[in-house]
DNA sequence: TATTATATTGCAATTATTTGCAAATGCAAT
DNA sequence: ATTGCATTTGCAAATAATTGCAATATAATA
């Protein structure tokens, strides 16, 4: 990789901002930096740092892919399918699983930012009311 | 869910298929029942079959999402980024492991094709001998 | 510095997926 | 069969993401 290009300001920008962005958010915000560069330009730089290693690239139900800063330390989601919140989790019991695995077939796993979609504490607790209605309700 | 549509002949087809279709595979294989279907239908209906947990809907890294039916007893992926092989593992350790999750989290998790990318065996081994060869080249 | 090889970029075209909206269809109750 | 309502569909347009290729920039080498 070379040193100079757009590689390094999509990397400080996102050691700033330290969110999930979009292909275009980053678009705009490096813009202020480089304000001709091409949109086509950042998708290729997110996909040479994702295959780097310094950036993930995820799926989190949004509509379009999101990318985050590899900081150390590694971190995983759980997405409610039904309120949009967005929990965090740590890489331990993560890792644990994932070492299972490796145990079982010798495939070493590289996924550095999983996301698990389900229903989270709330929104259960909310469809069990909605239940009870529905019981009594008629 | 109406019973006459799509969604009927997109089940058979992948029911049939027993393998990971693109939509535009799922479009094409049901053409020859129902040629003037047309592509935001199929989008639409494997969305639906998606929200009903008939199907899986993932992101295998080969550049467009892929379907498939969700017959009892689920399975989950290991996808070799060198060469593309495809691995299945069964639920059982996945559950396991999602039930720790939940049990910490009270997140309840529904994920029912999980992706997990990395490297196989014969891949690892095969940059060992490169890293040897690297070595002892010089 | 001049030369060469490799990586990066812009631009336009292509592919993949989603969406708005009006028309068509299926279902159920008259 | 007719009506009323919700779902499904086609079509075109909008978004998202990827790719080919020629031009440019960078790094390494001579
Ligand atoms: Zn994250
Ligand atoms: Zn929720
Ligand atoms: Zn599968
Ligand atoms: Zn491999």
């Amino acid at each position: 990789m070379r040193t100079s290009s757009v590689d390094q300001i999509i990397i400080e920008t996102l050691s700033k901002e330290h969110a999930h962005l979009t292909s275009l958010q980053v678009f705009e915000e490096i813009r202020s930096q480089l304000p001709a560069v091409n949109l086509s330009t950042v998708y290729r730089a997110l996909e040479r740092l994702v295959k780097l290693g310094k950036v993930s690239i995820s799926d989190m139900g949004t509509g379009s892919t999101v990318y985050e800063l590899l900081a150390d330390g590694l971190h995983h989601h759980l997405v409610c399918q039904k309120c949009g919140n967005v929990m965090t989790i740590g890489h331990e019991e993560v890792s644990r699983f994932f070492a299972t695995i490796q145990q079982q077939t010798q495939f070493d796993i590289v996924t550095n930012h999983l996301i698990l979609f389900g229903t989270c504490k709330a929104c259960q607790a909310a469809s069990e009311l909605q239940k009870d209605k529905t019981t009594t309700d008629n």
